[in-house]
DNA sequence: CCACGTTGTGTTTTT
DNA sequence: CACAACGTGG
C-alpha cells in the first residue's frame, strides 16, 4: 500500500457507496483496480465469487487476474472479472430458462451478422441501393445498445419510408437470429438488460451475488451496459467507476460519455476522486498533449501532470508520402537499434486506419525488421477457421442453420443448389432443423431420393457428434479435417495462399489445445466444446499478442487504448485521415477525433514521432493532403519540427505505374496530354488513356478541378 | 455442378 | 487496388 499516492489509497479504501474515479491517463489507473479488489479480499475478506469486475478487453482482464494471484495470492477463478459481452454471455447461459433460446445459442461475429442481413434483404426483396446494408446494420445496432426492440422500433423512431423499411428488417432478422439459436454481440447485452427488466428475482439475485461492481473505461460503455450495471447495483449502490473522459472515442459504436457525465446525478452520495499525476511520460509529452486536448469543450476540469523531465523533445516529421513515411519510420527504429541498443520491443506505430499498415508491412519485411500487427482481419475471421468453426458450431447447436449452410457443400461434395434446396423443403415438411433433415437420412427409407454422397455427409454429422460428445475438442477436430479432407487439400496445393491456409489450420489446432490446457487449471473440469466456441468469438487479436516479443507493434489508435510503449511514432496525421474525413461535417465527431489522438500521444512514455505526408496514394492516385488541423493546435514550446529536406530519401518519387492496356500509338484515337471538350463537364485535359479507338476509356481532368473516367464517344477533340 | 474470368463496388474505428 | 458478386463454358 505505500506504494500508492494518497488519491490512489482513497480509491482503493472507499469501499463502500458509490465512487467515481476520474483517472487521467497514464495516472496508475490499473494498479488502483488492483489494490481496490485485493483489498477487498484480502482485508475486508469479501468472497471472490461476490465482486464483478468489468474490463473493456479479454487483455486487461486476464492481466488483472494474473497479478491478483501472482502479487497477491489470491485464486482468481472463481471471481467475475471480463468484458461486458463474456459475462453477459455467463449470465445468458445460466439464465436459459428464463430465455427464448438454449443455452447452445451460437455468437455470431459480424461477419456472420452481415450473412443474416445479407438473406433478410433477398427474403423481403429490398434494394440495396435505396437501403445500403451497412447503414441498415448500424441503424440496428444502435436500437439495440439503446435497448430499443424490435416490437418497441416506433415507439421510439418516427414512422417514414426509410424506418419502415428498417423496422421489417429488423423483425426479420432477429426472427431468424431465434430460428438458428444464435445471438449477435449487440443482443448479449440487450438479452441480458431485458432479463432483469422483465424479472425482478433476477435483479435480487444478482445484487446479492454482486456486492461490489467496478467498471473500468466507463466513458466508454453504452446505454444498454449502463442499465445492466444499473440492474445490479443500484440496490447496495456498491459500485465503483473508473474512466477518463478525455479518452472517449467508442461513442460511434454507441457509446455515449453522459454515462460517466452523469454519475453523481445516477446514484446517491457519489465520492469524486481525481488521479492527475500522470507516471508514465515525461514533461515533454504531457504538455503537449494537454495543449491539444484543451480544445475539446465537453469535459470535466482536470490538470493532469507528470515530473518526469527528459531532454528528448517529441518530433514532427513531413514525408513526401506514405512510402516515405514508413521508409522514416524503419530507419528511426534501425537507428536507435544501433545507435541506442534499443529493441523494437516497446515500439510502437499507431494509425487511423487498418489500411494503413500494408506499407508498413513491406518495408520491414524488405528490412528485415521483426513487426506484428495487432487487430486488422482477427485469425479467427479467416475463411479456413471460419470454415472449421462452422463444423464445430453445428455440432454444438444444431439449429445453426447459417452455420450448416456455409459448410453444406464446403469441400466440394455434390450438394448444389438443387440439392440444398430439396434438403430446406424436407426441413421445412418435417418441421425440424435443417441438421436433423441431412443426419437423419441413412435412418430413412426413401433415402434413396437422395445420392450416396449426401448420405455420406450426413453419416460423417453423426459420427462427428458422437465424438464431440465423446473425446476432446483436438480429437474432433482433427477427424473433422482427416475426414473431409480439408487439410490434406491445402498442404498439397501449389498455391501459396493454401500452403498458409493449412498452417493457420494448424495453428487452430494449437489454438484449441491451448485453450484446453488453460481451462482444466482454472476451472478444474474438462472444457465442452462450447467453452471453446464462445471463447474464440469473443477473443480478440489484442488478447493474445505477444507484448514481449521483441518486434515492433502495429496497430491502430484505437487498439492502443489502455497500452503504454517507451517509443510511439504515430503516423498519417493528414486531414482526411486524421480527423477522419467521416467526422469531418460533426462537431461531436470532431472531438472525438482529437481524443483518439490525444489518446494516441499518452501512449507514449520516451519517445513521440507524429508524421505526415504530403501526397498519399489515395485508390490509385497520389493525391495532394494537407496538414491535420490538429497539428496547429499543438503546442510549438514542445515539438521539435523537422523537415523532409533534412532526410535523404532514396526511394524513387511517385513512380507511374504501368497500364494494363497498352495500346500502339498507331490504334490510339487519343492520347495524354490532348485538350479535349465534353457537353457536360467543359475543356479538359487527357491523363489517361485505357483501349483504343472511340470505344477508349479516358481519365480526363476537367479545368472545374474535376477527374473523371470516361468513353471516348462522348469526347470531343479541340 | 464447378471453375474460372469478368464486371462492379467500395474503405473508420471494434466487442 | 482488392475483393465480392455474377456469368459463362466445360
Amino acid at each position: 500500500m505505500e506504494e500508492l499516492n494518497p488519491e490512489q489509497l482513497k480509491v482503493v479504501t472507499t469501499t463502500e457507496g458509490a465512487l467515481l474515479v476520474l483517472a487521467g491517463a497514464g495516472s496508475g489507473k490499473t494498479k488502483s483496480i488492483i489494490f481496490r479488489t485485493a483489498y477487498l479480499i484480502n482485508h475486508l475478506k469479501v468472497r471472490p465469487w461476490n465482486l464483478l469486475v468489468v474490463t473493456f478487453t479479454n487483455k486487461a482482464a486476464k492481466e488483472l487476474k494474473n497479478r491478483l494471484e501472482n502479487t497477491f495470492n489470491i485464486y482468481t477463478h472463481n471471481l467475475w472479472i471480463g468484458t461486458f459481452h463474456s459475462i453477459c454471455t455467463r449470465i445468458l447461459r445460466r439464465e436459459k430458462d428464463f430465455l427464448p433460446f438454449n443455452a447452445n445459442f451460437s455468437i455470431y461475429d459480424a461477419a456472420d451478422q452481415k450473412n443474416v442481413f445479407k438473406k433478410v434483404f433477398k427474403a423481403l426483396d429490398i434494394d440495396t441501393k435505396r437501403f445500403p446494408i451497412n447503414q441498415v446494420i448500424n441503424n440496428i445496432s444502435k436500437q439495440k445498445n439503446s435497448l430499443i426492440r424490435a416490437e418497441d422500433f416506433f415507439l421510439f423512431n418516427e414512422q417514414n419510408y426509410y424506418t419502415e423499411i428498417v423496422e421489417k428488417v429488423y423483425r426479420q432478422y432477429q426472427k431468424t437470429l431465434l430460428e438458428n439459436n444464435s445471438l449477435d454481440f449487440d443482443d448479449l447485452l440487450l438479452f441480458t438488460a431485458f432479463l432483469f427488466d422483465e424479472n425482478e428475482s433476477l435483479i435480487e439475485k444478482y445484487a446479492n451475488l454482486f456486492k461490489y461492481v467496478m467498471v473500468d473505461e466507463y466513458q466508454d460503455t453504452n446505454y444498454a451496459q449502463f442499465k445492466i450495471i444499473n440492474y445490479i447495483a443500484k440496490r447496495h449502490g456498491n459500485i465503483c467507476v473508473v474512466g477518463d473522459d478525455d479518452q472517449a472515442i467508442y461513442s460511434w459504436r454507441g457509446a455515449n460519455i453522459k454515462n460517466i457525465l452523469n454519475f453523481e446525478k445516477d446514484y446517491k452520495n457519489v465520492v469524486k476522486i481525481k488521479l492527475e499525476q500522470n507516471y508514465r511520460s515525461t514533461e515533454n509529452i504531457l504538455n503537449l498533449a494537454n495543449s491539444l486536448i484543451q480544445n475539446n469543450s465537453q469535459r470535466f476540469e482536470k490538470n493532469l501532470w507528470s515530473n518526469i523531465k527528459s531532454n528528448l523533445m517529441p518530433d514532427l516529421m513531413v514525408v513526401e508520402n506514405e512510402h516515405d513515411e514508413a521508409k522514416f519510420v524503419a530507419d528511426e527504429l534501425l537507428k536507435l537499434k544501433l545507435e541506442e541498443n534499443i529493441n523494437f520491443v516497446n515500439s510502437v506505430i499507431l494509425y487511423r486506419t487498418n489500411a494503413q499498415s500494408r506499407v508498413f508491412e513491406k518495408i520491414f519485411v524488405n528490412k528485415n525488421i521483426k513487426y506484428q500487427i495487432v487487430g486488422g482481419v482477427n485469425f479467427y475471421q479467416r475463411k479456413e477457421i471460419k470454415d472449421i468453426i462452422a463444423y464445430l458450431r453445428i455440432l454444438v447447436n444444431p439449429q445453426d442453420n447459417e452455420s450448416l449452410l456455409r459448410i453444406i457443400n464446403f469441400p466440394t461434395r455434390g450438394i448444389g443448389k438443387k440439392t440444398e434446396q430439396r434438403l430446406l423443403d424436407r426441413a421445412v415438411a418435417l418441421e425440424i432443423n435443417l441438421f436433423t433433415a441431412i443426419s437423419s437420412l441413412p435412418k430413412e427409407k426413401d433415402s434413396k431420393q437422395f445420392s450416396p454422397k449426401i448420405i455420406k455427409f450426413a453419416e460423417q454429422l453423426s459420427s462427428w457428434q458422437i465424438i464431440s460428445k465423446e473425446n476432446t475438442i483436438i480429437y474432433l477436430i482433427e477427424q473433422i479435417l482427416a475426414d473431409t479432407g480439408i487439410l490434406k487439400k491445402y498442404e498439397n496445393s501449389d498455391d501459396i495462399q493454401d500452403i498458409s491456409r493449412s498452417e493457420n489450420l494448424y495453428e487452430f489446432m494449437t489454438a484449441a489445445s491451448e485453450f484446453t490446457e488453460q481451462f482444466e487449471e482454472d476451472f478444474q473440469r474438462k472444457p465442452e466444446l462450447s467453452d471453446f466456441l464462445q471463447s474464440i468469438t469473443l477473443h480478440t487479436d489484442l488478447d493474445s499478442y505477444n507484448e514481449n516479443a521483441d518486434s515492433v507493434k502495429l496497430m491502430t489508435m484505437h487498439n492502443a487504448k489502455g497500452l503504454e510503449f517507451e517509443n510511439v511514432f504515430v503516423v498519417g496525421l493528414e486531414d482526411g485521415l486524421l480527423p477522419h474525413s467521416r467526422s469531418l461535417e460533426n462537431d461531436n465527431a470532431m472531438e472525438e477525433e482529437r481524443r483518439l489522438l490525444y489518446v494516441a500521444i499518452t501512449r507514449a512514455k520516451k519517445r513521440l514521432v507524429l508524421t505526415y505526408t504530403r501526397f498519399r496514394r489515395i485508390y490509385d492516385f497520389a493525391e495532394p493532403t494537407f496538414p491535420s488541423r490538429f497539428l496547429s493546435e499543438l503546442d510549438e514550446k514542445y515539438i521539435n519540427k523537422i523537415s523532409a529536406h533534412f532526410y535523404d530519401f532514396q526511394a524513387p518519387r511517385h513512380k507511374q505505374r504501368a497500364k494494363k492496356n497498352v495500346v500502339l500509338e498507331s490504334k490510339k484515337c487519343f492520347r495524354i496530354g490532348q485538350t479535349v471538350n465534353h457537353i457536360k463537364f467543359g475543356k479538359g485535359k487527357i491523363l489517361s488513356v485505357e483501349g483504343d479507338g472511340k470505344e477508349a476509356k479516358l481519365t480526363i481532368s476537367f479545368s472545374t478541378g474535376m477527374l473523371k473516367k470516361i468513353m471516348g464517344n462522348f469526347i470531343e477533340l479541340i
